[in-house]
DNA sequence: AATGAATGAGATTTCATTCAT
DNA sequence: CATGAATGAAATCTCATTCAT
C-alpha cells in the first residue's frame, strides 16, 4: 500500500470522486449525451479543465464512471449471494431504480464507443457467471415450472424483467406492471428455501 | 380528425422520407445524440437549410421518427392478432432485431425530451393494451404455471425478455441466450393452440 | 457564368477575401501557426463561427490560400514569359519578398499537412515547366558558363538563391548578400538578349 | 567566460538529453507547433513537469534545441575545413538532409520569436564568416566564372541551392534536381585543388 | 418550396505556466 | 530533483436556429 505509485487522479482523489459523482448525476438526470467536461465541472463545483486533467478524453471519463458503477453492482452481487434469501436478493438486484436507469444509458452509449461496450459485455458475462453460481445453489427450483431453464437462461429472464419494469417505470409507463410484479413475488415467495 | 392541421412538408413527401430515412440510419449507427441537422442532410444529400424547413426544431424530427417507427410497430402488432399463431407472432414481433437498436435510443432520448417521452408512453400503453386483447383469447393460458398473471402482465414479462435478449445480442454478451431463448420456444410450443 | 452553381463561399465572395487577407497577413507576420481561427476572424473583423462556416476545416483555409498564392505566383510567371528581358522578369519574381516569405511558411507547413504537400508539388512542378519555357528560349545562355546547365537545373539554381536572399534577408542575415545580388546581376545584364 | 553561471539541469543531464532528443524528433515530424510541454515529456516517456524544470519557458527549450543543431553544424563546418577537398566538404554540408527539415522549421519558428531569431541570425553570420576563410583558400576559383563573386556572395549561392536540393526534395519536387546536381558536381570537380 | 449567410453557444481537447510539496 | 494539482486561455469543430431572399 505505501509503495503503490501515485498516477494522475489516484482512486482515492476526493476531487475524482466529486467529478465521478456529478457525472453520474448528469446521466441519470439527463442522458448520457450530457455528459459533457463543462457539464460535469459545474455540477462538480470544478473548472472544466480540471476535469481533463484527471480525465483526458471523455472516454476515460464514461469508462472509469462504468468501473465505479460496476464495483457497486458487483458488491450487491456478492451480498446477494450469502443473503438469507438470494433469489429475492437477486430480484431486489435486478429491480433495482438507482442502478438500471444508468445501465440503460450505458447500454445506449455502447453502440458507439467501442472500448466501453468491451468493458461492458466483459462485466455482463461475469455477472451472469455468479449469478449461475447463485441460481444452482437453489434445491426448491428443481421442484419448479423453471426446472427446465438452465441457470444461466434464468438470469437472463429475471435480468429482462427487472429491466423491463425499470425502464417503463422510469417513463411513466404503469400497465401491466402491478400484474408482473405480483406474479414475480409470488414465485419468489414459493421459491423461497 | 376532419381538421388536421396543414404542416409544412407533407406527409407524403419524397424528401421529407429520405430525410428521416437518414435520421434513422444515424440514430442506429452512431446514436442519438448524432441526430443533428448537418448529418441528417449530409447523409441524405440535402441542404440543411431544408432539413430545418420541413422539421423547425430537432423536436419536430424526432417526433417524427417516433412516429414513422411507431407505425411500423402498430402494423406488425395488428398482424400478429391476426396471425394463426398469435402468441408466436407476438413473441417474433419482441424479439425482431430490426427496431429495437432504435428503441433503446428513443428510450434513453426520453429521458431529457419531455414531448417525445409523452408521445412515447402514450405509444407503449396503447401497445400494452392491443397485447392484452391478444392475450386474452388464448384459452391454452388458463392451464399453464402463466395462469395466476393477468395478460397485461405477460405482455410486460414477454417484452422484457425479448428486449433483454436482443439488446444483449446487440452488444456481443451471449451467456444464457440460448438457454432463455430454447425455454421461451418450448413454452411457445406448449401453449400453441 | 450565370449558371454557376453557387458553393457556400464563393469565390467571388468579399466576405471570404476578406478571410483570405487576413489569414495570409497572419501568415506572413506571426508564422503558419498563428493562422487559426480566431485570429483570423479578429483581424478580419467577423466572428469565428463564420471562418468555419466559409472553411469547415483548416485544411480548407490553408488549400484556399495556397490557391489564391499560386494564382498569383502564376500571374507573375506568365508575364515574366512576355517580358522585354524574361530572365530579369524571372530573377525578379524568385527575389519577389512578399510572396517568398509565405512559400517559405508553406513549406514549413507541407511537413505535416498532407493534402496540402500535394497541392504544393504539382504546383512547384508546374511552375519549373513554365520556366524551363522561358529559360530555353534564351539564346543567349549558350555562350555562357550556365550552358552546361540545362534549364530545368537553372531554374532550381535561380530559386534557390532568391529563397535564400529573401529568407535570409527577412531574418536579418546581411552578411554575403550584397556580394551575392551583386554577382547575379551582373550575369543578368551580360545574359540580356 | 570563467564566470558561466550553473543553470538548473545540467547540459550533461541524461534527463535532459532526452528532452532535446524528443523535441527534435517532434519538430522533424510534426513540425514546430508540435513541440510543446506534453508531447515532448510523453516522446521522452517523462511527466510534462519534468520538463518545465528543466527548461522554464517553452523559449528556453527551443533555444537549446537551436544550441545543439548549431554545435554540430559548427563540427561539421571545422571539419570541412580541414578536409582534403574542402569545396566538396562544404558542399556535402549545405546538401546535408539530416539538418535541413530542422533548419527550415527554425527558419519559420523565427518569425516569432525574437530571442531566437537573433540566436539564429548570429550563428548563421558566423558560419558564413567561416565559409568565406574556407573559401578564400581556393586558388582554383580565380580561373572560374565564379572568379568575380567573393567568397561571402559564393558562400550563399552554394548554401541556397543546397538548401533548395534539400528542402524541395523532401518534398517530393524532383523536376530538375539531377541536373542542378549535376550541374554543381561538374564544377566541383573542376574546382578541385 | 428552397437556400445561402450569419451567429452565439458549447463540446472536446491541448497548452503554458504556476504553485506547493 | 522531481512531481501532482490546478487553472486560464485558446484552438478546432459542431450545433441549432434565425433571417432574408
Amino acid at each position: 500500500m505505501a509503495t503503490v505509485t501515485r498516477r494522475i487522479g489516484a482512486e482515492s482523489s476526493a476531487t475524482r470522486a466529486a467529478m465521478l459523482g456529478a457525472a453520474e448525476a448528469l446521466m441519470r438526470d439527463e442522458g448520457y449525451a450530457a455528459v459533457s467536461t463543462r457539464k460535469v465541472a459545474t455540477r462538480a463545483g470544478l473548472k472544466p479543465s480540471l476535469v481533463h486533467y484527471y480525465f483526458p478524453t471523455t472516454d476515460d471519463l464514461l469508462i472509469a464512471m462504468f468501473r465505479r458503477g460496476a464495483d457497486q453492482s458487483d458488491a450487491m452481487l456478492e451480498a446477494a449471494l450469502s443473503a438469507p434469501d438470494p433469489l429475492r436478493a437477486l430480484w431486489d438486484f435486478f429491480a433495482d431504480t438507482s442502478r438500471t436507469a444508468l445501465t440503460l444509458e450505458f447500454m445506449a452509449l455502447a453502440n458507439h464507443r467501442k472500448t466501453l461496450r468491451s468493458f461492458m459485455v466483459e462485466h455482463s458475462e461475469q455477472m451472469r457467471e455468479r449469478q449461475v453460481e447463485l441460481l444452482s445453489r437453489l434445491p426448491a427450483l428443481a421442484d419448479s415450472p423453471f426446472a427446465d431453464c438452465p441457470p444461466a437462461g434464468l438470469s437472463l429472464l429475471l435480468a429482462g424483467i427487472g429491466r423491463a419494469l425499470v425502464m417503463e417505470g422510469g417513463m411513466g409507463v404503469v400497465g401491466g406492471h402491478a400484474e408482473a410484479r405480483a406474479f414475480v413475488e409470488q414465485w419468489l415467495e414459493r421459491l423461497r428455501g
